[in-house]
DNA sequence: CGATAAAACCGATTGACGGTCGGTTTTATC
DNA sequence: GATAAAACCGACCGTCAATCGGTTTTATCG
């Protein structure tokens, strides 16, 4: 999945926003100085064809909502990339491991403690 | 460092093999029979201008040779993609906490002896 | 050293795809 | 049913990978 960058902003500003159409979008949007509306609902539409944003109707517009969070976006991303280069079905694995090499001794505590707070979470909830 | 199919299969194939000049590649391509040896040329002088392969010449012809291991190049890619959807510095951990939620419990201990891997090694080693 | 063959290099073309809009059609609403 | 708002359609541009024909460079050998 990837994407231009104004779409990526458009997907940023709906991690932010819950929602909006349109209109909104064109006058939040940082520099929307140059661009027009119609190109603001391309994007979105785009992105609503790629299911990367939820739309319904409102009146006339449609309002449109993240249809998933950023992090299982980025997670999704990172996993699609790892594919790409590994035959193995553990392309998660895989990425994990290339990326330790580099990480400092501070960030393997911290992703150590990510792995606990994730068992934590099994435990309890769900 | 967005790359298309051919390039990367000649990554690929640079991975499993030390080095090769552009006949070598293309008669060892899977998939060349349409390909002319041109274009295996180009695609080798792309991923050479974007410093993916090394070469230098041997008689009439480059030799090339991968610029760097698979995961090497696999931990840099996952970081471009992080950062691209994160502001902060910390765009590893990001990556990884987003990826460690969809993660079995292997592969959650399968990541924990990476880390003590990844320690061993430093003492050791380097 | 100059012919020759091999390979590099150049430039053109095609196909995707994102960004950008103008113009037309649809549609909610009064 | 008129009207205004928004969706939708289609076109064009820029970028980039893939593809390859043709020209230039160059290593090598007689």
């Amino acid at each position: 999945m990837q994407l231009g960058n104004l779409e990526k902003s458009v997907l940023q500003y709906f991690w932010d926003t819950d929602e909006a159409d349109a209109k909104r979008v064109h006058r939040e949007l940082a520099d929307d100085t140059v661009r027009t509306l119609n190109t603001i609902q391309s994007t979105l539409d785009r992105l609503y064809k790629k299911k990367l944003l939820f739309r319904n109707k409102s009146g006339h517009a449609f309002i449109y909502r993240a249809a998933m969070g950023k992090d299982t976006f980025l997670a999704r991303l990172v996993r699609e990339v790892a594919a790409d280069y590994t035959d193995s079905e553990d392309t998660l694995l895989a990425a994990f491991s290339s990326l330790s090499a580099e990480m400092t001794e501070t960030q393997l505590q911290a992703l150590e403690s990510l792995i606990d707070q994730r068992r934590a979470s099994d435990k309890s909830g769900k």
